[in-house]
DNA sequence: TATATTTAGTGGCATATACCACTAAATTGA
DNA sequence: TCAATTTAGTGGTATATGCCACTAAATATA
C-alpha cells in the first residue's frame, strides 16, 4: 500500500526544513529595518559572544560546514561588519571578530531582535519556546550527532525487533 | 551590560537553523547512496503525495517561496525525476508530477530514509520525537505566521507592560 | 466589453550552505 | 631532522532559497 503520506507526515528533517523557512521569514521581516537578514545577525551575535574565535571554531559552535561559514561570512567582510585577523603563533588560522561599526550594528539590531523573540514567545507560548529551544540545541549537539550514527536502524545483522 | 550571551542562547529563529544544519547532514549521510539530497527526497515524496498539483500549490504546502521551488525543481526536472504539465483549463498552470522513473526512485529511496528516521527515533526517543514534529508542524501552519504577526512584541503604543 | 487588478510562472541576482581539490602550516613519528 | 599525516583556510561548483522585475493569462470592474 501507498506509505507516501507517513513519510510526509513524519519526516522531521522535512518538518525542520518547513519550519525553519517559515520562521526565518518571520525573523527576517522583523529584522529588515535594519538590512540584516536573520542569519548575518546570527552570525554577527556569535561572533561577538566568541571573541576571537578561529573559523574553525566558529564552525564548529554553528554546526556549519568551515567552507560554508567562510563564504557567508564575505558579505559581512564586504561591508565591513566582520574582519578576519591572523593568528601570531599558528599561521594557519585566522581569527574572526566585529570591526566597531559591526558591533554598533549588531547591538542596534538587537532591539529589532528583540522584537522577534518577544512575538515568537507570545505566538508560541514561554513553556512551549523554553521546551522547543532544548530539543533543537540537544539535536545540535555532537553528542546527538554520535548517538544518531550509534542508533540502531532496524537493519543492523542480530538487531532483534 | 552585554547582554550577547542571550540573544545566543534564547534565539529560537538559530537553534532551529542549527538543528537543521545538523539534522540535515545527518539525513543526507544515510539518504547518500541514493544520489538524492535530503531536500530533494523530500520534494519528491510531497509531490507524490500532492498528486497533480501546481506550483503555486506545492510551494503553499512546502511554505516554500514560489520561485524558490521552481528553482529547486530544475534539477530534478533535468535528471527526469519530474515533470511539469501546463494545465488545460487554466494555460497559466503548470502542474508537477513524478516521472515513472522518479517515482521509482523516490519509492526506492524511502527505504533509507526508514533508516534514517529509525536513527533519529531511537537517538531523541519516540515521545520527544513526535512532540517535536508537532511543535514544528504548528510553526509551519498559516495560522502560526498570522499569531506570529499579530502578536505584541511590547512596543504597541499604550501596551501594558 | 475594455481596462484595471490579481495570479502563476520565469529569469536574474544574491545569500546560505555543502563537497571537493588544493595550499600552507603545524604536528607526529621514525 | 625529515617524511607522513593532520589541520586551517580558500576557491570552485552545485544545490537551496529568497526578492524583484517581467510576461502572460485570468478575473474583476467600470
Amino acid at each position: 500500500m501507498d506509505d507516501t503520506p507517513k513519510v510526509w507526515d513524519f519526516c522531521t528533517n522535512s518538518a525542520l526544513k518547513r519550519a525553519s523557512r517559515q520562521l526565518g521569514q518571520l525573523y527576517e521581516d522583523v529584522l529588515s529595518p535594519s538590512g540584516l537578514r536573520g542569519t548575518q545577525y546570527s552570525l554577527l551575535s556569535q561572533i561577538a559572544h566568541s571573541k576571537n574565535a578561529s573559523l574553525r571554531t566558529l564552525a564548529d559552535l554553528l554546526v556549519m560546514d568551515l567552507s560554508a561559514l567562510g563564504h557567508t561570512l564575505k558579505p559581512l567582510i564586504r561591508d565591513g561588519y566582520v574582519e578576519l585577523v591572523p593568528d601570531a603563533s599558528d599561521r594557519r588560522v585566522k581569527r574572526v571578530q566585529l570591526t566597531p561599526f559591526g558591533l554598533k550594528k549588531q547591538q542596534e539590531t538587537t532591539d529589532l531582535w528583540r522584537k522577534a523573540q518577544a512575538r515568537f514567545e507570545n505566538a508560541l507560548g514561554k513553556q512551549e519556546a523554553e521546551a522547543l529551544r532544548r530539543a533543537l540545541n540537544g539535536i545540535s549537539e555532537t553528542s546527538f550527532a554520535e548517538a544518531f550514527t550509534r542508533a540502531s536502524d532496524g537493519t543492523e545483522p542480530g538487531a532483534g525487533k
